[in-house]
Formats: structure tokens, C-alpha cells, sequence
RNA sequence: GCCUGAGUGGCGAAAUUGGUAGACGCACAGGACUUAAAAUCCUGCGGGAGUCAUAUCCCGUGCCGGUUCAAGUCCGGCCUUAGGCACCA
């Protein structure tokens, strides 16, 4: 009988013995580059939703082997960052023994899965051969221009002690101990993200990634078309420009505000009698944190710039100057021209601080700003318009001729926090020098290790650790040899995940990152599965690392990942996502000691639409685990006959198998060999050809086991190593077709016909029914449809 | 508020893109084998009417309406739900 604990060791052994799915660079063969995210190694260990991924690009891989592509298929671990930090200050080791502790957990357990990784390629972007690589490629970012440091108002989180990038404090919270955010100044290192935004955008187009996948980029990376508008400030030589979407509402512009940090405030302060109050609001403004200042529902505060007034520069009328928190410096000019009559907000705050409303559009303004299209009124040049765009447009013509407004496009997307006040990163390799500034680390210098140290704790001053470390931090100029410091600031996590794939083309490279040779032939990462959590940040930064590699010549493709699609979740058998707390978290190995492997991948396989979250259940897995052992049982019916002895089905599973992985409907595909199987169990005996089909297609989701069979009857060679069986499409055609009589589109019958029945046949066939005439009598036939191979439908009146 | 998906038996889900709704699996029920149980095998399984049993009929894919010979699928309007974005000017 069989022993699937045995079987799957012995196959696991074998494949690693013979190097089956290590992918030689070069090959004559076409290739293909399937990837999964690599994970990170928590202490956690394998999440079942893993084995759904890697099960999912497995398939792909072995499939696409056997169809004769030099498959790369590798994996490794994106160990830098917070959690593993975390972990070590716990558990009192350092977080590089906290990482390989992790990672041989993380590695038996994947491996345990029979997934076809090419493990010669497996790195960690800890290993100081690769971050070496990491801190070049930020030096070219350096070099280039690409990375600044500012001193810059950051997302602080006070419980982790370190900045974060905006990507990580969406929604004003912490992404990783959910801690509200504060605002802090800081002097960080960044890049000049927003410069790609035009080409993060457009390079979309060069991928196939599927469209919700697109949409979050797009979403993110927020475009907006509108205009930039100069106001005069009065009696000053001050300018306050504003930026706008609807520049065809100026018209109607009764005040302004600007963002308390607005530099306008400094710069006119003489001139603002009530600096008291402004300054006690900005201070006010201060202490709330981004997610308070974006809250929903959320009463307007403000104070006028009493003293200033800014001319409206199409009436010449004088405009009142706000400062308030609902306007962010971070976005446009940090200023806009209120529109009570036709902006929400504005009409809120116009409400609140009893300022005049002045309707240019045509419209109901007695409860809320009217925001539809409508008749222009008190607009000079434009009254009389009544559509948006062409309002617009004339507006923005006027402006630029009179030098006062210009056509502007806005992202959301901003540059690139890079610094974290960490240790547990790559450190930054810049060197600080009073004479010669910011001065790179040499390249044969490279890379800049991180000290064995044993206390790394985040510091309270908000400085990283590294920066108590004396004898690290000092070093010598590398230009003029004086005494100068080390940038103490690692690289964030995202960092290493950034380019990994290039480096999997090329892993033990020493003198380059990736060889030209190597990146020109794996090309393209053809397709690349991850979670949905990460594909806006994660995606758009790669992306972005990417097209500037690109852009100074390293690699030869702008845009890196063709296809991307995103596995829905696994959440608990209720339904909820799972979690130590709630208690319903399911280990992969408890599933693997028991049913096995091969059955954890057929289910997770089975389980439904591969992109949707799917609910944990057991029985569902045991189902599964039935099918796999009525697979091993159908060997007892083998005879010495050759030949399918369903000819039609085995040549439509294939068809139907072949196109399903493809396309990743997995379920589907499981399903159609389960129909196979259900039919060659009803004969007394099936031949070796039967066996040999449901082996091969049932390989890449259920390895183990196949591969057992495969040898057991003696079928050929390793499936591995083996080729992917082909259909003939003039055999997949049923020799009968049930056809459906209808009437009036109801179903009035089914009669078995031979499928080169004639339309005239058919028709014919369907007027003799005894069950149709019963619908048909007394009454007029309107028209006869008659679909070829499906159905007949009489219309009468 | 905006942008995406999704809503089909007791449950997970299928449905060649307009052509037999519910494939496949789970659960459940009945039966066979067994001293018994497990395992395995067979049968049934959307709801209702009808029949000894067949046959046959009616209803049914979130709700309302429309297009069509024909709608789970297309169009219009709603409801619910998940995810993303959000004082973005």
C-alpha cells in the first residue's frame, strides 16, 4: 500500500539529488521565469496561504518544464526589517541568528511542500554578498541624482522609534504595530520617486498585470490634470499660486487658504496682526496626526492672515487669506482658491466662518456646494458656457495669456522616504565628511557591514542604534582622509525586495549585480504571483528601481514583470482571517504530516477561484486526499492493451487540463481529472495510456504521488523529466450530443443525436416530439431557431 | 463620498462568454460488505406539485424593470457585502 510519508521524502530526496529544477543560464531551450514573492521568515512559520502561491507557480513551473521551457523557478528570503529585529530583542540573539533560525524553519517547511524551486539559487537579502549589491544600486540612485537628503516633516511611529514612508503609514497608522503616527522633522535620505510618476504610469501599458492589479497603481500613483493660478498677494511683491482642477470656477473664488506649514506665513509675518493666533493654530495643527487631519466628518477649523489679502486676478477683488489643516502642504502648492459654491469643503468652511458665496455655475447652493455641470453666471468671458470642459479650456487659454496661470498636472505619488532609524537594515553607504559633505563608500569598500553588536535597541532621540556605535560610526574620509562619520540610517525593507528577481538571474555573481548575460536572458519576469497587500507598494517600488536601472543602462527592459496576479487569501475554516487570537490558524505541516503534501496541494488547488479568499476546510481537504488515493487504487486495473479506452474524454482532459493551468483556473482542471478518473473506474480494466495521461496531468499539482505511480506501473521516465502529453482537437468531438427541444425557449424534451446531424434534421426531429406538439397545437409557428450541436426552439404565437 | 470586485443548493463552487442552471467536491440520507466499526463500494440529494414508480408540470442564479426566440450571462435602476482610495483642491 502506500505510504505517502515515504513517497514524498524519497521524491523530494531525488529531485534534490539530481538537481532536477536547477535552471542552467544560457540554455538553448526557451525560457520562462515564474515567481512568487519570497517570503518573510517570521517566526511564525509557513502560512497554509503560502502553499497556495507556491503550489499554484509550482504547477506552472512543472507544467512549462515538461512543455520544454528552461523554467527559472527560485525562491529566497526578504529577512531585513522590523519583525525579525523585534524578534531578536525578545528572544535576546542577534537578528542575523534570528534569521537563519527562521529561515531553516521556513526552508524544511517549503521544502517539505515538493514545490520545484531551483534551491541553488536561494539568498537572503541579509547576506552581505547581496545587500552589497543593494547599497551599490543606492549609490547609483546617489550618483545619478536620484537621492537627496532633507530635512523633511516624516511620519513618525513612536512604538517602533523609527520613520516611515507614506506607503507605510497609510491611513495614519503604523503598518506594522498599528501605532497612530506623529509627525516629526527629521533629516532623511530620499528618492525622487515623484519624477516616475508620468513613466510608472504609462509603463503599465508594457504590462499584462491583471487589471485590479493596474488600477491600485493607478490609484496610487494619482494623477490629476488641472491648472496653476497665480494670486497677487495686495500691497506686497508676493505671489501665492494655488493649484487647481477647475480653474473655469475663478470666478467664483471668495477666499483662500493655505496649509499651515504654507512658507507664506514666515515670509509675510510682519505684515499678519494676529501672528499670535496663527502661530498658537499651527502649533495646533502640529500635534495632530495625519489620519486626525484626514478624519471623516470632521468639523473645519481655521484662522484668517489678518492683515493680508490676496486680488482675486480675474475680478481684481480683494480675497480673504485662511490658514487650515483641511489643505496639505504635501499636495500641489499647499494653497487653493476656495470655491464655496461649488466645493464641499469650501462650503463648509465658508459656512462655519460666515465668508460670502458667490454661484458661477447655474445650480441649487441652499443646502451644499452644487458640484454638477450647468449654466455659467457671474463669469465675464465665460457666462453663457454651460459645459465644463470647454469652460475650462477658455479659462486656461485667458490665464496663459495674461501670464497668470498655466495648465499643471499633479500626482499623488511623492518621493521616496528612504532612511530608517534602525539597525537591522542595510546600512546607507554614504560617508559625512565637514569638508567634503556627503562622500559615497568606494566600491571596493562595499559592502558596509552591519557590526556584530549586541545592543541594537531603537533609541528614544529617534537616532538608529547604529549611531552609539563609536567605532563604526568613525571612519576616514574616503576623498581627503580626514575624520568623518558614517550615515547612521539603514534602507527600508522594501529596499532589498526591490530588485531580488534580477539578482535570482544571477545569485553568485561577484563582480556585477546581475551579469548582462544573465539579464538578457531571462529577460522578463513572465510572471510573478503575490499578495494583494502588496500590490501597490511593493509592485510600485520595484517598478520604479526598475525603470532607473533602465533609464542608466543596466537592464534591458524598462518595465520588469510582465504578468502579475494576486492569490486571494486562505482565512480560517470561519471565515475570518486567521490569527493566533482568534484561534483559528491552520499549520501546513500538521496537514502535511497527516493527509500529506499532495493532498494539502490538490486542495488548496481545489479550493475555487484562485484570485478570491477561500475558507479553510478540512473536509474539503479530505475530499481531496480521497480522490488522490482512488488515483493510486486505479493501478490495480491495468491490462496489456494500449490505446485510451475513453478516447474522447482522455483527449478532452488534456485539452481542458492544459488550458486551465494556463490560465490559472486550478479548480477547474482538478475537477475535469477527477471526472476522468470517475470514468475509467467504471471499467473492468484501463490501459497503461489511460494511466499515463492522469499521471502526467495530475504531475504538477500532485507531484509526489504521480511520480510514485509512474514508476510503480513502470509508465517511462521521471515525470519530471518526461513531456507533456498532447490532444488532438478532432478527437475531443462526442460522437452523440444530446439535443434540446424547446418551445418558446422552454425545455420540452432531449433526445440523443449523432452529432453530423443536419439543421433540417434537427429541425424535423423537433416538430415529431411528441411532448413539443402538445406546446405546439392549435398554435401559429412564429420561426424555428435551430442551434447547431446545442438545441432547436419553436416559436408559436 | 469615489473606484473596483462579488452576490448561484445545507456548504466550496461550475456554466465553452447569450443557448439544458447547479459540472466536480463536501455534508447529509438510504443500502452493500463486516460479528461490529473504520475504510471502501452503490443509490439519492435546489424547492414544490404529481405518480406505486416512471412520465410530466410549476418556481428558482440578491431585488425591480428592460432588450431577446432564448438572460446567471447584455442594458437601466436599486440593495447587501468585501477590498482599495479619500479634506488630493
Amino acid at each position: 500500500m502506500y505510504n505517502f510519508k515515504e513517497v514524498e521524502k524519497k521524491w523530494q530526496k531525488y529531485w534534490e539529488e539530481n538537481k532536477t529544477f536547477n535552471a542552467p543560464n544560457g540554455d538553448k531551450k526557451e525560457k520562462y521565469y515564474a515567481l512568487v514573492e519570497f517570503p518573510y521568515p517570521s517566526g511564525a512559520g509557513l502560512h497554509v496561504g503560502h502553499v497556495r502561491s507556491y503550489t499554484a507557480l509550482d504547477t506552472m513551473a512543472r507544467m512549462k518544464r515538461m512543455r520544454g521551457f528552461n523554467v527559472l523557478f527560485p525562491m529566497g528570503w526578504d529577512a531585513f526589517g522590523a519583525p525579525a529585529e523585534q524578534y531578536a530583542i525578545k528572544k535576546h540573539i542577534h537578528p542575523k541568528d534570528a534569521v537563519k533560525e527562521n529561515i531553516k524553519t521556513f526552508k524544511a517547511q517549503i521544502q517539505s511542500l515538493g514545490s520545484s524551486f531551483d534551491w541553488s539559487r536561494e539568498f537572503s537579502t541579509t547576506d552581505p554578498e547581496y545587500y552589497k549589491w543593494t547599497q551599490w544600486q543606492f549609490l547609483q540612485f546617489y550618483k545619478h541624482g536620484m537621492a537627496y537628503k532633507a530635512k523633511k516633516n516624516i511620519n513618525w511611529c513612536p512604538t517602533c522609534k523609527t520613520g516611515l514612508s507614506n506607503e507605510d503609514a497609510a491611513g495614519g497608522v503604523c503598518e506594522r504595530c498599528k501605532s497612530k503616527v506623529v509627525q516629526k522633522e527629521k533629516e532623511q535620505w530620499v528618492l525622487r520617486m515623484s519624477d516616475y510618476a508620468e513613466d510608472l504610469l504609462t509603463g503599465l501599458d508594457d504590462t499584462k498585470f491583471a487589471d485590479r492589479v493596474k488600477l491600485g497603481q493607478i490609484n496610487w500613483i494619482g494623477k490629476s490634470k488641472g491648472a496653476e493660478v497665480d494670486f497677487v498677494v495686495a500691497d506686497s511683491d508676493k505671489t501665492l499660486t494655488v493649484y487647481t482642477t477647475r480653474p473655469d470656477t475663478l470666478y467664483g473664488v471668495t477666499f483662500m487658504v493655505v496649509a499651515p506649514e504654507h512658507p507664506i506665513i514666515d515670509t509675510l509675518k510682519d505684515k499678519i496682526k494676529n501672528m499670535d493666533e496663527v502661530n498658537k493654530y499651527k502649533e495646533y495643527a502640529k500635534t495632530k496626526t495625519e489620519f486626525e487631519r484626514t478624519e471623516l466628518a470632521k468639523e473645519k477649523t481655521g484662522v484668517r492672515l489678518d492683515g493680508i489679502v490676496a486680488i482675486n486676478p480675474v475680478t481684481g477683488k480683494e480675497v480673504e487669506i485662511w490658514i487650515s489643516d483641511y489643505v496639505m502642504m504635501s499636495y500641489g502648492t499647499g494653497a487653493i482658491m476656495a470655491v464655496p459654491a461649488h466645493d464641499d469643503r469650501d462650503y463648509e468652511f465658508a459656512k462655519k466662518f460666515g465668508i460670502k458665496i458667490i454661484p458661477v455655475i447655474d445650480g441649487d447652493i441652499s443646502e451644499k456646494a452644487y458640484i454638477g455641470d450647468g449654466k455659467y453666471i457671474n463669469s465675464d468671458i465665460l457666462n453663457g458656457l454651460t459645459d465644463k470642459e470647454p469652460a475650462i479650456h477658455k479659462m486656461l487659454d485667458y490665464l496663459k495669456e495674461k501670464g497668470i496661470g498655466r495648465e499643471k498636472v499633479n500626482y499623488r505619488l511623492q518621493d521616496w522616504i528612504f532612511s530608517r532609524q534602525r539597525f537591522w537594515g542595510e546600512p546607507i553607504p554614504l560617508i559625512h565628511c565637514d569638508k567634503c559633505g556627503w562622500v559615497p563608500v568606494p566600491d571596493e569598500d562595499l559592502p558596509v557591514r552591519l557590526p556584530d553588536v549586541a545592543n541594537y535597541e531603537p533609541t528614544d532621540d529617534g537616532e538608529s542604534p547604529l549611531a552609539n556605535i563609536e567605532e563604526w560610526v568613525n571612519v576616514a574620509c574616503p576623498k581627503c582622509g580626514a575624520k568623518a562619520r558614517r550615515e547612521t540610517d539603514t534602507m527600508p525593507n522594501w529596499a532589498g525586495s526591490s530588485w531580488y528577481f534580477l539578482r535570482y538571474m544571477d545569485p553568485h555573481n561577484t563582480e556585477e549585480f546581475v551579469s548582462k548575460d544573465a539579464l538578457n536572458y531571462w529577460g522578463k519576469v513572465d510572471w510573478y504571483d503575490g499578495g494583494m497587500e502588496h500590490t501597490a507598494r511593493h509592485l510600485l517600488y520595484a517598478r520604479f528601481w526598475n525603470q532607473f536601472l533602465y533609464n542608466i543602462g543596466l537592464v534591458p527592459n524598462k518595465e520588469p514583470i510582465d504578468i502579475r496576479v494576486s492569490h486571494g487569501m486562505i482565512l480560517g475554516p470561519n471565515g475570518e482571517k486567521m490569527s493566533k487570537s482568534k484561534g483559528n490558524v491552520i499549520n501546513p505541516d500538521d496537514i502535511v504530516n497527516e493527509y500529506g503534501a499532495d493532498a494539502l496541494r490538490t486542495y488548496e488547488m481545489f479550493i475555487g477561484d484562485y484570485e478570491k479568499d477561500a475558507a479553510w476546510s478540512t473536509n474539503g481537504l479530505k475530499g481531496c486526499k480521497k480522490f488522490l488515493d482512488r488515483i493510486w487504487r486505479i493501478q490495480d486495473k491495468l491490462n496489456d492493451k494500449s490505446g485510451y479506452t475513453n478516447e474522447t474524454l482522455v483527449h478532452q482532459t488534456i485539452k481542458k487540463v492544459t488550458n486551465d493551468l494556463q490560465t490559472m483556473k486550478y479548480n477547474t482542471a482538478v475537477s475535469a481529472l477527477m471526472i476522468l478518473l470517475n470514468d475509467l473506474e467504471t471499467y473492468d480494466s484501463i490501459t497503461k495510456d489511460d494511466l499515463r495521461v492522469l499521471v502526467h496531468l495530475l504531475n504538477p499539482i500532485a507531484p509526489h504521488i504521480t511520480e510514485e505511480i509512474n514508476e510503480v506501473s513502470a509508465l517511462g521516465k521521471p515525470l519530471a523529466e518526461s513531456t507533456w502529453p498532447s490532444y488532438d482537437e478532432s478527437k475531443t468531438v462526442e460522437a452523440n450530443f444530446e439535443l434540446v427541444l424547446q418551445v418558446n425557449g422552454k425545455v420540452r424534451g432531449k433526445i440523443d443525436v449523432s452529432s453530423d446531424i443536419s439543421k433540417e434534421e434537427m429541425e424535423k426531429l423537433a416538430l415529431e416530439s411528441e411532448n413539443v406538439q402538445k406546446y405546439t397545437e392549435g398554435k401559429e409557428i412564429v420561426k424555428v431557431i435551430v442551434v447547431p450541436k446545442k438545441l432547436v426552439n419553436i416559436v408559436v404565437k
